[in-house]
DNA sequence: TCTCTAATGAGGTACGTACCTCAAATCAAG
DNA sequence: CTTGATTTGAGGTACGTACCTCATTAGAGA
């Protein structure tokens, strides 16, 4: 049996009254006192249980994912995966739920989190681009006792917030290994599709990329980023225009999480298998364009994972524990037709 | 807040003993009673509250892990992530722990889990090749309430028995698909390499690899598989004769867990990085053959998470819970020297 | 109708912790 | 030594459920 606060009191000659003050940091306790509470926790090794804790306090978790408007079928698996969790983890009193804001406008996301009470929210998952108002606002989150977690996008700034995702460098890396090793032609030049080169996301899979296809593979020219801005039209354009002018194209990357529309019409253009093609994120288009063959692996993330991940860490914040950091990270999968 | 047991007995019209008695089985409650009390709990929604009856019951869960004997580093691995989930669990009151007995002896394992009393085991995870006696013995331990799931080895055979693991055949699959995509030469013989063809993990892992060679790469021919035994004196002679019986060796499939012996004599014979090679499983060997160029992709599996899934499917077994069926599938993973 | 049994109700205690009130002890300053 | 504040102790109730005992009621059989 684990020692509870009774063992506790007796072994460092207090009463209850005087370990609940310590251990639940109320008033009117002396400093020598304190310290021969913390020495018998060590001693004895007590650990609160948390179970009944909760129970007396009748205290639930409440947190909330914050998600883009826009970002069609991968925003929809990530809504999916958190209703999931939330009916798993109901039976331990830990609620989540989403809601969808114009993460764009740092100013409505800054506004938003502002509107935040730790009354009726614990926790807050971010999938928002970083910006110098949205940083402020966690900071206040937090001050506030909402703890704050990026999630899947942007990095950790705040040594107060954890990031829950992949390493979107070593993504970029992976997609262009894959693309180096799966080619069998001897030189040639690789379209790179983004949905915008603003994001840091972006950027930093851009970085790998080249890194990567530099090092390794330097018989192979990435042409410069097509960006599509989430617009059919333009994304029709653009890679019209791009495959007119390089006729030697023998790959493409899709970095968007919207993969659908760059796929399509490069299976239009070129025709579908022709060139070898890496997407990211796991939806059911890119499952399908992977058994049909249009496309060559998927990276991605275990979306259900990182929501997971991203509440356990809440949670174990809220506890002032601290999370297993092993098992937070997040792979980067490499999704063939073989390993759906 | 969700509906107690109070309001439940209040929905239902009867007391509070009642509910006691319907919700926990208990004798002595007429069928048309508790079929109101399941309309009850039905109407208003009420969902046991899981840590309170804990609490009440002072129970905790103790998991036991089967473990062979042998194994290597990626046991040890296997070790770590049982004894990493054994802290991180605490909190809730569930220990895991492991037991590391001559699995290949069906005898011996079928004997130790007759030995294990529901007193002081709640499940049990079977890192256990398949065999009658042992289903036979497993059978039993549902009967005597000790939940079991096969973990990493082996299929589901009975119905009670959940499954923890990779689909074999289609890390077998994936294998093939890798070597294929990655060989630049047009032809040749693929070199594959197992412990024993004894086991059902190896035959499912080499008919996918077939399969898959066969239908999308018949351009190379694999070889019989080599058996190791998990002797290096064998492996480095098997090895050697298959290269000199073999020159147009181009490729390696390292099937077994225990990739070191195998990788080491092929690097000895041919040199490191002259053959595309595929090994399984993550381990410290394998990660830096890996870095180093020796090895072209690790396929894995998550130890840690298969093993919180096991423990996940064993708690919520006892709990009479379903487990949430896509949180607990294990994912083959791809690693190469960019994603580790 | 009486009797016996089965079914149900009423009430308690316990689990480990939180949080509250009030009394008692301690201590420093005057 | 008194005063007042600070620190500590003692005791209670509560959270939601399990499990126990005992009393009461309903129903069936004689």
């Amino acid at each position: 049996m684990r020692p509870t606060i009774k063992d506790l009191a007796k072994e460092a000659g207090v009463s209850l009254a005087t370990i609940d003050r310590v251990l639940n940091d109320r008033p009117g306790v002396k400093e020598p006192t304190i310290l021969k509470v913390n020495q018998a926790i060590e001693k004895i090794g007590f650990v609160r249980n948390i179970q009944a804790a909760n129970l007396a306090r009748s205290k639930s978790y409440k947190f909330q994912f914050l998600l883009p408007q826009s970002g069609g079928a991968f925003r929809k698996e990530v809504i999916n995966r958190i209703e999931e969790a939330n009916a798993s983890l109901a039976a331990d009193a830990v609620f989540a739920g989403s809601a969808q804001i114009d993460v764009n406008d740092p100013h409505v996301v800054a506004n938003y989190l502002s509107s935040l009470k730790s009354d009726d929210l614990d926790g807050v998952a971010l999938m928002v681009p970083e910006s110098p108002q949205v940083r402020d606002a966690t900071s206040r989150l937090s001050e506030r006792g909402i703890e704050v977690v990026q999630f899947l996008s942007g990095q950790p700034k705040a040594s107060t917030v954890d990031f829950v995702g992949v390493d979107n460098h070593k993504a970029g890396s992976t997609a262009a290994s894959l693309i180096g090793r799966f080619l069998k032609v001897s030189s040639g030049k690789i379209m790179v599709i983004s949905d915008t080169m603003q994001s840091r996301d972006a950027l930093e899979r851009r970085l790998g990329f080249d890194e990567t296809m530099d090092e390794e593979f330097p018989e192979f020219y990435a042409l410069p980023s097509l960006e599509t801005y989430g617009n059919h039209e333009r994304t029709s354009r653009v890679i019209k225009q791009c495959i007119k002018n390089n006729p030697d194209i023998c790959a493409a990357y899709v970095m968007s999480s919207e993969a659908e529309s760059p796929i399509s019409e490069i299976d239009r253009l070129v025709g579908p298998g022709k060139l070898v093609l890496i997407a990211h994120e796991r939806t059911a288009f890119t499952e399908q364009a992977l058994m049909e063959n249009r496309t060559d692996a998927i990276i991605a993330q275990n979306t259900g994972h990182s929501v997971r991940s991203a509440i356990r860490i809440m949670k174990a914040r809220c506890e002032l524990r601290k999370p297993f950091a092993s098992q937070e990270t997040i792979r980067i999968e490499i999704l063939l037709k073989q390993n759906l």
